[in-house]
DNA sequence: TCAATAGTGTCTATCAGACACTATTAC
DNA sequence: GTAATAGTGTCTGATAGACACTATTGA
């Protein structure tokens, strides 16, 4: 109601920070198929030192809150994302140790292997499992509550929107989207139901390309169409490509 | 990266403040079916004094985002909301005139027409229709935006989670929680596709009461089923209602 | 030739929209 | 009785899962 003289009192509102939750597909072996990782990185200060965080940091200047998320990103992996959405703002009280913090955390794709060269080299980032990171001992913060929504939130969304693709190149198999697919919910899918639902989305284009080199017929290579769903909902301050 | 300094830093985040976008059911009269409303507040301050916007204001000390929301709601409404979800946190460096803002946004399902006598008689807040907000002239900030992406979030997650009720009393008809459904789509819905879909979700209890008075055959009262719909991501910071 | 994956076709159960039909009240 | 809404039943077209089947390459 009385909000007019917020900016005045910017000294008396919580400190912001920006975190996004990087997905990525580490490609798979004959035996054991994709799997979905993400980078986290090894805190060097207190509190929750040497434990492994989410990237981000403080919110800056006059920055938007999604380049924020993009620059935290760039840094810490070396990678454009090639989807960036707004996931939660978490705001409670109780979320670790240290002084209350608003952070606004943002998910993310990127494509991964063919760009391995691009990857920053520092021991303070690694990747892990994206389906078992309270395995790898506890994050800092409420960070492992909130890599368990990211990826609730991105299997729902991998159901009903054309998203998977953007763990690939430009050009892709159906195997490969399928096995994106399969990575994110971590279940298999039936190759033949698979195509026909994919195509009769219309999210996929046929190039007229094949992939030669393996040792089966040869699987023809699709580009993701640009179209609107107008099934989803939109970010409203997502980027419109 | 290098974000444990973030309190330290403090003074240099851009102000937090919380608005929540309110949706209410005006019930429909013999000719004009049932409509979906939300409150705004007339700004006494510069900047858009005058102009009205969303309910909201500064996030003040160690309260929780959540927590927030819900006390300016209720200083504007003098309702309790039934339901309360985070929106969207609105963080764009061109978001209207004035000072830098980061606005965290939430949604709101408020019950009505029982407690016409909780609302609060204050001259600077009124009620508009939830889907032609920018026919009342310009909002405030980016609020028209705003309220457009509540409406479209709404509509989607009416869809397919039981959320419409919470416009509603404890006890209702089906024809009501359709006049529900319908106020928020804006379009018409086939009365017994309706009872069909909605009573194979499981969202509904039968009373074995009947509404007596009206001039047809009595009606069914209905209550909210408690229970859980694995296919809904639920708010990680939500009340565990 | 065989192994392996690409790609097609088909059957079935489920579900949403359309809509005819019956039931029960007030008047 | 009539008007009006509650509530049931049924048909149809679209869709997802299961799975049999054909196609095309490398070795």
């Amino acid at each position: 109601m009385d909000w007019a003289n917020v900016a005045e009192r910017a000294g008396s509102t919580p400190p912001l920070a920006v975190s996004t939750v990087v997905f990525a597909l580490r490609q798979g072996t004959e035996d054991e198929p994709a799997s979905l990782r993400l980078p986290l990185v090894r805190r060097d200060r207190e509190p929750y030192r040497g434990r492994w965080a989410l990237p981000g940091g403080p919110l800056r200047g006059d920055t938007s809150l999604r380049t924020a998320a993009a620059a935290y990103l760039e840094q810490t992996t070396g990678l454009a994302p090639t989807l960036l959405e707004q996931l939660y703002t978490f705001g409670g009280t109780d979320r670790g140790e240290g002084a209350r913090l608003v952070s606004v955390v943002y998910w993310a794709l990127v494509r991964f292997e063919e760009s391995d060269a691009a990857l920053v080299d520092d021991p303070g980032v690694a990747w892990f499992r994206a389906d078992s990171v309270e395995v790898t001992g506890a994050l800092a913060f409420d960070h492992s509550r909130i890599v368990d929504y990211a990826l609730a939130r991105l299997r729902a969304k991998v159901a009903y929107a054309d998203v998977a693709h953007r763990l690939l190149g430009e050009r892709f198999t159906l195997a490969q989207l399928r096995g994106a697919h399969e990575a994110v919910l971590g279940q298999r899918l039936d190759p033949a139901n698979f195509r026909r639902t994919v195509k009769a989305r219309g999210g996929i284009e046929d190039t007229g390309e094949v992939l030669t080199g393996v040792r089966n017929r040869p699987p023809r290579l699709y580009t993701a169409a640009s179209h609107r769903d107008p099934s989803v909902v939109p970010d409203p301050e997502g980027d419109p490509t």
